[in-house]
DNA sequence: ACGGGAAGTAAGGAACGCTAATGGGACTGG
DNA sequence: CCAGTCCCATTAGCGTTCCTTACTTCCCGT
């Protein structure tokens, strides 16, 4: 048995944007060639690999079994490649970066600016990575250089053959309306807060685990009547007096002001921000964690 | 641009078999399709990848680069090849092992015989590789376990990507012709020799550099007279009274009797004997490394 | 019930890669 | 010194593969 790689990067292209007709597009051929192909493919290896759906395609177990491998395969011509570039003395001309949101907003742009005036000839692309998300874009070489989150009480996820450095701390702060009893207290707990609408998100997303987790730590139940995972709408919210929640405090760097004031907890938790890239990057790449660590 | 495996591949068996038209052979094509492909590679690298000589090619340095990052991808695909295998419940039919000459004769056969007796139903092997060479096949997926030495004073290779695992210490005795002044005394040392005719490997080879070495750290210059690689010729040798020579004791227990007898110095030497294999051996493999460490 | 989007099928054409055949250059033995 | 041999490069031609176009099917939301 022989798989085709380049089958194996039609699988591999499809799960990632999640449907045929949108991986062709990314591939420029057409849906018709990649669905021929992916069949062939399952032909081959004599299983199913994704099951088709309206709206588009999800991985079967096999079929993720074999991304997982499909994209080292794919990282390691990535690697080649760039080898074959290096020995002819040529730059790398494109740097791709992959943020989460809030991130994109407050560290990036900075690293990004001086990067460019330092480098105007390499071409930067940004692409928008919600966490856990992005490490298997690292892995195919798709993606040079991933910002990525943890929160407290979410798993980090592995990252086999990949180095992934601690970047910063970022604390999560108390958000409270300004007219809130305790808008003049410095240090609260959380069961200072109990009674409180609590605005968070949804059940399983990072944010709301962290903060479930750190209140039954605390012995203390919270109650999450409004549930949004954008900071923005947040942060609308705690104004409109709706609410008090905990927001990371980059986000509060570059957010708009409102009628809300900023406190911190007595038993500070924080996310943890994690830059992740292949082993031994080399200067275009080097560079960017480098301005990436200088920011933060 | 965008590097075909399938190049990759005629590179890096051309490269590995020492000729175009050996790695024909081997891969069932004809050398006109192995010359073109490798002729497009270089078109496509924009550099000579191997030099063309009479009785075969040799890669340059920008080949040699590729070839180690050919090797490399494909080992993932020869991984991913294996995980769907596994995830069709389908167990491994095939083992090569690929051993030194010497440790083929003695260490090897027995830990084949009972792998056999296990396993009858895999398809073993044995492929002759004298060291350093062989590492490159294992990171390809073409060998799946590679035994392999290293003497005192010759650097050990890198193993990138590999699993490296010491299996024993190769003690190197002393063989003497039967009328030698010294056989009688049972510990002997190099100054006492001194004035001896030794036999050895030339210049560079392993057993040689570690003679070398050995005499020059205890302050004597030994007299190489005869230079054979084939530890055969040299026990025919000694027991023909030409000279005397340092012989591995796993090489001594299955060698002919002859008009010698063994001694050892009492400074002792060796050379390690290594296992060589790709990380997370799964059943198979993982079998045939306890059978050799158990004979060990 | 109907329009839109996504995947699958069928048929044609273009491109790619292999084989076979030929020629050239270098070492070997007479 | 020349014939023989081995290995590699090139060319011509053919077969296969793979992509596109066009059409069908299925599911959802309006």
């Amino acid at each position: 048995m022989g798989l085709d790689v380049e089958r194996l990067r039609v699988l591999v292209e499809v799960v990632h944007a999640g449907s045929i007709a949108a991986a062709a597009k990314r591939m420029g051929f057409t849906a018709s060639a990649l669905s021929q192909q992916l069949a062939k493919l399952e032909r081959e290896v004599g299983d199913r690999l994704v099951d088709r759906g309206p709206g588009g395609v999800r991985p079967t177990a096999t079929g993720e079994l074999l991304v997982r491998h499909g994209e080292r395969v794919l990282g390691a011509l990535h690697d080649a490649e760039e080898a074959v570039r290096g020995a002819r003395r040529l730059p790398r001309e494109h740097l791709s970066v992959g943020t989460f949101a809030s991130a994109g907003k407050a560290l990036v742009p900075t690293a990004l600016a001086t990067f460019r005036r330092a480098h105007p000839q390499v071409r930067l692309t940004l692409l928008d990575i919600e966490p856990p998300d992005g490490y298997g874009l690292v892995t195919s070489g798709d993606l040079d250089l991933l910002i990525t989150h943890r929160y407290p009480d979410v798993p980090l996820p592995p990252a086999t053959g990949l180095h992934r450095a601690h970047l910063m701390a970022d604390p999560l702060r108390l958000v409270l309306p300004t007219g809130h009893r305790h808008a003049g207290t410095d240090r609260l707990t959380l069961a200072g807060l109990a009674t409180d609408e609590w605005i968070s998100g949804g059940p399983g997303v990072p944010n709301r685990v962290a903060l479930d987790g750190t209140a039954r730590r605390a012995g203390v139940e919270l109650r999450v009547s409004y549930e949004t995972r954008d900071y923005a709408v947040t942060l609308a919210l705690v104004s409109a007096g709706i609410g008090v929640a905990v927001v990371p405090g980059t986000t509060l760097r570059s957010a708009e002001p409102g009628d809300y004031v900023v406190r911190d907890l007595d038993q500070p938790i924080a996310r943890d921000i994690f830059l992740v890239h292949r082993p031994r990057p080399r200067p275009p790449v080097s560079d960017m964690v480098a301005r990436l660590q200088g920011v933060a």
